[in-house]
DNA sequence: TCAATATATGAGCATATGTTCATATATTGA
DNA sequence: TCAATATATGAACATATGCTCATATATTGA
């Protein structure tokens, strides 16, 4: 198997047409990425765990915006956390889309 | 150079934090990819180039809805045209989000 | 040149989205 | 138990989005 195949095995992979459910839940992880806050969150948890106050202070938001995008994150299982008294510590749940998170902005650092 | 290195290769690349125009561009291409009409368009494209109206026969849309979602893809370059007479072919224009699609869907039919 | 065909475009509309504000909830230490 | 701290939540708002309709534009063959 060759590099270039390698490359497009998802595409063999895939059906044709996409079911219901698959476009459903595709749509909805693209549209988890498709918001500069919620990029920049994701890209900070892609570093290390953050509370709800850590990021909403380094990224200079509302805690209230924070937290209602870390729900969105987490109802997609993008994001999960633990409580540490008061704090709760978010980080990344998911590994492969943050990897897609990271190849589409290496893609977009070099176009 | 191990595999699991090798998978994370571009967070270790990819700048912290990100600068207003990455941020936006990345963005832009999520959301390119967040919508359910755009994803089964390019689904298709990502078989064989169809014009205007095969897309919308296809997929059972108007064909003033397949353009405005053409002319939203072309614009990030995602997709290109080549004219034959009145018709006009479309195709896939950017491999590398071709393959972050197709990963995604990919993965949401295995989760 | 003109009708036929294919596609593009702009306005209008309903719905979705992201933020803010006020307030509720939960945990801890005194 | 109570105040302090951290976070979650819901309503309200402005803006963005996607589709439809009507119409404009472009190309071709007669």
């Amino acid at each position: 198997m060759n590099k270039d195949f390698k490359k497009d095995e998802n595409f063999f992979l895939n059906k044709h047409p996409l079911d219901e459910e698959t476009l459903f839940l595709v749509s909805q992880t693209f549209k988890a990425l498709s918001d500069p806050t919620r990029i920049r969150i994701l890209n900070l948890l892609c570093i290390a765990e953050h509370s709800v106050n850590e990021l909403a202070e380094k990224l200079d938001l509302g805690q209230s915006t924070v937290s209602h995008q870390l729900r969105f994150l987490k109802q997609l299982r993008l994001v999960k956390y633990r409580r540490a008294g008061t704090t709760l510590y978010y980080s990344k749940d998911d590994d492969h889309i943050m990897n897609l998170l990271n190849q589409a902005i290496e893609h977009a650092t070099h176009n």
